[in-house]
DNA sequence: AGCTTTCTTGCAAACGATTGCAACAGGAAT
DNA sequence: ATTCCTGTTGCAATCGTTTGCAAGAAAGCT
């Protein structure tokens, strides 16, 4: 009866509290609930309804410290200069999403932190070093290549969503950017284009990659090089960036290659807004086949990056990393998406 | 000489290392890294010296144990039965991209959580008995409102986006989505249009208050009742469903009301697809103001939420109640921007 | 019965940082 | 010179869980 009335009331905060009304050792507790076999089945079944009984779990922070791991896998997204946009990337973004999903899928939690490079140089280290996570895997390099080739030889638990160099030390999942860049061009060529324009920063490895790809195919094929014209991410300024750039260079460009379908539609807005005909006055081809490529009118040609894929690259090498195994990098093929602006 | 030789082989993974270097206690290099005042200025100097060299940082999960705090925010999105889509809802990753920089801001990490409550009823508990988490931030309401109220009295920090009931016991914050759903009835009631629908799941609480909220204006008009057109959120079976939809009520409704930005553009499509003009043959507003509204052809009519304004009140709140204070409900208002398809 | 196995369990030492308390130095005040 | 501060520092307990080791019990073997 006073048992009946004491247990409900007791709170269980640890195990040694579970132990004390189990009857059992703290160590027999911890063995138990983590589901270890040198336990006594109606042992382990009593303490499982005494924890249930109180909802009580297990510390993660204590546990954590004890095992010297965390079961949390951090997630960093560097931001370049352009600082605000990046997050709010629909690429980014989609890639966390899958990215959530197959860390949950393997039992882990994920910690996101967003840094800006340059108002702290050390922020890779200082996630690293924080004991807080097993591993982590970097979206994007940003302009932090070099920093990033400077933990990579310590630290192996690393997978970074990126480009992809010759003889980097790094482990890197990506879409082959340059051949997708290829494939851009080739396509707006094929559509009758001559002279090619690429729309975006031209600043970071992957986009500078897409371009370098449709720099080779006009050079190959014998046209004029493609002109760069730089813009920023976030949607109002690219805007009237684009604007400035359709009006400079109304006439003599009748291709764009867009570095991403973000990019692209707002591009095909400003055509609209000059009255510019698409695919008939210009062709355009986006970068990356968001949901938003379908949608817009005429519903844009884009290269395909596969994010699902690249999420479960990143996922599983990093696991293999963890597992101590040694990993090459992954590097996912594009596929051109042919519609209506192309 | 054999100093400078040993200093920077010796590898220090701990406080003690550190205290032993420095020829002081652990206790001291604590306090000198944590910023204390009872340190003196020469000892803090060399202590932190050394720190810096050796790329030293305390292990925050042995903080964290002895602190009784993490310096963490939880953040999670419990998925209603359409499991796949909500993550890469551009609305939540937007909030989601807000919340990371007012954290961040804050001094906080972020651990980011995705869970299926139909799988796993014990989300919410688990989650916060981790002992990972100072606080939690969920995000939507999804149907967990109840799990979530049960939560709420034994739990104090812990803000909730979504929608607010009269009497609910947790914190929300939330736009007033049926003073919106007015907003947007009203707007296409004044562009002409006589009989409505709303396009979306009314399941979830906030659409659920939007439908309301239109309803009210029609009942008030005296026109007849709006009619519910039920879709998925995920864009592919959407599609399919206002397609559908579409084809079913052809005639007999000249406006619709979008429960999201995102479903009305994939509205637009259809209606594109149907031969049927924007403005001239239907109206429609959608919801959110998402980037996309001004990239459609025409551009979205929309009731605007304000997400960075949402993700401020998310974290404010929290930390309020993390001080100790108790309180309140933070309703924001919706604010029409009218563009031109109502 | 005596001895070896096989299961279960308890004990106690970690994991690494924090912090109340006490101690000690050096200086100021008496 | 004695006493009292004030400013620094060390000591050791603590946060809650895990786990190697050893002990005890039960069961199997000769």
């Amino acid at each position: 009866m006073s048992e009946d009335q004491k247990a409900p009331r007791a709170t269980v905060r640890n195990i040694t509290d579970l132990a004390r009304l189990a009857g059992v050792s703290p160590g027999t507790v911890s063995r138990a609930l983590a589901g270890k076999s040198l336990v006594n089945a109606k042992t382990r079944a009593k303490i499982e309804a005494i924890a249930r009984e109180h909802g009580f779990r297990p510390n993660q922070m204590a546990s954590g410290l004890r095992r010297q791991k965390t079961g949390v896998i951090g997630v960093v997204i560097p931001l370049g200069h352009d600082t605000r946009q990046q997050i709010s990337d629909s690429f980014f973004m989609t890639l966390l999403g899958f990215l959530a999903d197959e860390l949950t899928a393997e039992g882990y939690d994920l910690m996101l932190r967003r840094v800006v490079p340059e108002e702290d140089a050390d922020w890779l280290d200082r996630f690293i070093g924080s004991g807080m996570i097993d591993g982590v895997i970097v979206i994007g390099q940003s302009d932090q290549f070099d920093r990033i080739e400077d933990v990579a030889d310590g630290y192996t638990p690393m997978v970074v969503w990126g480009n992809h160099t010759e003889g980097q030390r790094h482990c890197v999942v990506g879409t082959d950017n340059r051949l997708g860049g290829r494939l851009a061009a080739e396509r707006l060529i094929a559509a009758g284009a001559q002279r090619l324009a690429f729309l975006g920063d031209t600043g970071p490895m992957e986009f500078a990659a897409r371009f370098a790809g449709a720099q080779d195919v006009a050079a190959r094929m014998g046209l004029p090089p493609i002109i760069a014209l730089p813009t920023h991410l976030s949607p109002d300024r690219a805007s009237e960036e684009i604007a400035r750039h359709l009006a400079a260079h109304a006439g003599s460009i009748d291709g764009i290659f867009a570095a991403t379908d973000t990019l692209a539609s707002l591009c095909l807005t400003e055509l609209r807004a000059h009255g510019i005909a698409v695919p008939e006055g210009v062709t355009l081809v986006g970068f990356d086949d968001l949901p938003i490529a379908r949608q817009t009118v005429p519903p844009l040609t884009t290269v395909r990056q596969d994010i699902a894929a690249g999420a479960r690259g990143l996922v599983d090498l990093l696991l293999r990393r963890l597992a101590g195994e040694k990993t090459e990098s992954l590097i996912l093929p594009p596929q051109l998406v042919v519609r209506q602006t192309a």
